[in-house]
DNA sequence: CTTGCGTATGATAGCGTTCTCTCAGTTAGG
DNA sequence: CCTAACTGAGAGAACGCTATCATACGCAAG
């Protein structure tokens, strides 16, 4: 590969040279049109020590005239920062990830960070390597949103040992330096089951139990203590597995979910779903039954997915912060990589809220 | 956001101690626990020229024990591959985005490279500045799913010119080099639309016509098209407008845009909207205003989103090979980037399919 | 022997920035 | 005037890696 062809041709005059878009134009280029030296033209763009305004004028222009951008890599090389931040998803389809994309970005674009984002893919490994893959991409920082397992919160810890900030969304982590945002999702079923239950419900199922190994079954414990604290006994039939548990419960358990729950002897008046997906599956179900909602059979979802004002009846769901999660995580972040946080992981519990639509209807004395 | 700007010496505040962060390990420190020269280490990690079995074995422990890994910038700034591509959706709410990233990463993982995903934010503006972002930190090339636009198209026009490789979905760019993938939405709508037609009705609305820079308004020409080609004269009054177009329609817009239409004076019998997520919406206005689907208003989607068969009653939509499409543009773009594909820019057009459900039925003679 | 070639490793020179150090000129204070 | 501090700008090194050239050894062909 021959170097940079320096053909001095025979005049010195610039001659309006039609871009022979041989390379991007480096600093020592600017520096050269602009008649000063490199690292002149860096101060003069980084706003970094003295520059008179004179020389300042020239680089501007000759930056322009080079149509020049810093390269990131070699400024990166240094040193630097890098000004780029990883998120991690568990996918994209959920619409949880997008809203937190949302805040995350609007409080990193402000800060200067560039947001990255990538997915896991479900597995452990594939999640593994895809961070690995950050940070040998050398970003900043790391702030991830899937769901933790063994395995995958090790690997976590791993990263966390280089020294790589992390902030964790709805996934504690027990290592050191790793800030984590959730939500009381225990405290949100919990009092989504209670609505259930002081609408008048005795018989209230579950759909969407989760793997043992499910870092988070919050909901459910929050939907087995609203039982409790009613004095109502927990009916293992009542409540129903997903199918396949991915990053989370889809219309179709939710679907097969609410069919199973149908068919026991006792049917229950009311029906939790583990997420809006799997409550709008579970509504089909019932619309297919010709059961009616909320008369027959109430349902209250979890998330308040924007889908939900608009299902069949609107749902009564689950309202958590994701937005402000989002940006939390996000300057969280920022803090441990501009070193104004440090020491002890920061833990914190954002509440959520319950949105009454019209999936449940107070139920007149049975 | 001022860095860090040139600080008189006397105030020597902060001092910034060299984080004790214990630096991760490079190859000169590997080379020198090995017993080599850094040069025989980069040889012994990339299997690049001649190194002895003993000397790799001894390396090889040296990179394990230090826990090193090379550093993808410096390695980069050598004009190096990256490995990694950007790719840029409009949001990540859209489903349409998930399944496409599936797509994409399932070729771009198996050809060794990492998906960083970023959004567009909606504006040009932004969408401008991530692009250019990902060109700074120096991705190998770029997947742009976002809507076209006068201004966003030259953006990535100038892009184009660094050299940098693009494969755009659904959204043709006239710049040389640039790979586009998309689906006849045309032909899908034409299809959607003459089902309707087809099963009787006269009187078939459009919701979601689009902005009028909108740069891919083929769903509706294709609904207008199928009016034509039976014969039937387009009524502005049954056509309606989102209500503020971000990256694509929503629940909103289909509900307003179906309220609208069934005020008419002479009611639509059939609506299609411009995608799902408008169609649920629609669905929605109508049993709010107690009219039934399929018998008193057929209804039909556009992308045949994981939700709409869950919805009350089942949508019928056009599906795209949505997946297909991602796989197509990630393979397009790395053989663009590895130089088997050079010339001539290579415009994939891909068939839809229509789904039908059960929101749409055969209507009895009027 | 010399030449030639394949193997294995060392030495050096950057890639494009920025950091540190140096030096020249300018102002202000005593 | 001389020191001190500030302003402005250049020279050189450094970041971590790899391309390239050079070197060293062994051995077969001329």
């Amino acid at each position: 590969m021959p170097r940079k062809t320096a053909e001095p041709k025979h005049s010195k005059a610039p001659t309006r040279v039609q871009l022979p878009v041989r390379k991007r134009a480096t600093l020592a280029d600017v520096a050269r049109v602009a008649g000063v030296v490199p690292m002149t033209v860096s101060r003069a763009i980084n706003r970094s020590g003295y520059v008179s305004e004179e020389v300042r004028a020239r680089v501007t222009e000759a930056v322009e005239q080079l149509q020049y951008r810093p390269n990131m890599l070699a400024r990166q090389l240094k040193g630097q920062r890098f000004y780029a931040v990883g998120v991690m998803l568990p996918d994209i389809a959920n619409p949880f990830g997008n809203e937190l994309v949302l805040g995350i970005k609007e409080v990193l674009d402000d800060s200067g960070y560039t947001t990255f984002i990538t997915t896991s893919g479900g597995s452990v490994e594939k999640e593994t390597a895809a961070l690995q893959s950050f940070v040998d991409h050398r970003i900043d920082g790391l702030i991830v949103a899937t769901r933790g397992s063994i395995a995958g919160d090790k690997a976590l810890g791993e990263i966390a040992a280089q020294h790589v900030p992390i902030v964790t969304i709805g996934r504690p982590v027990e290592s050191p330096g790793v800030d984590c945002v959730s939500v009381d999702h225990y405290r949100g079923a919990f009092e989504a089951a209670s609505h259930l239950i002081e609408s008048g419900h005795k018989r209230v199922g579950y759909i969407g139990i989760g793997h043992p190994e499910d870092a988070v079954p919050q909901r459910f414990e929050g939907y087995l203590a609203a039982l409790e604290a009613a004095g109502i006994p927990f009916r293992p039939e009542y409540a129903v597995r997903e199918v396949d548990a991915p990053a989370f419960a889809t219309e179709e358990d939710g679907y097969l979910g609410m069919l199973e729950l149908a068919n026991r002897k006792q049917r229950p008046t009311a029906v939790f779903a583990r997420n809006d997906f799997a409550a709008v599956g579970a509504l089909r179900a019932l619309h297919t039954l010709g059961l009616r909602v909320p008369q027959d059979i109430a349902v209250v979802g979890f998330d308040n997915i924007r889908l939900s004002a608009y299902t069949t009846p609107p749902l009564t769901t689950v309202e958590q912060p994701i937005l402000e999660q989002g940006r939390m995580a996000a300057r969280f972040l920022v803090e441990r990589i501009e070193g104004k946080a440090k020491g002890k992981p920061r833990n914190v519990v954002m509440a959520s809220k319950l949105v009454k639509r019209e999936s449940v209807m107070k139920r007149a004395k049975a």
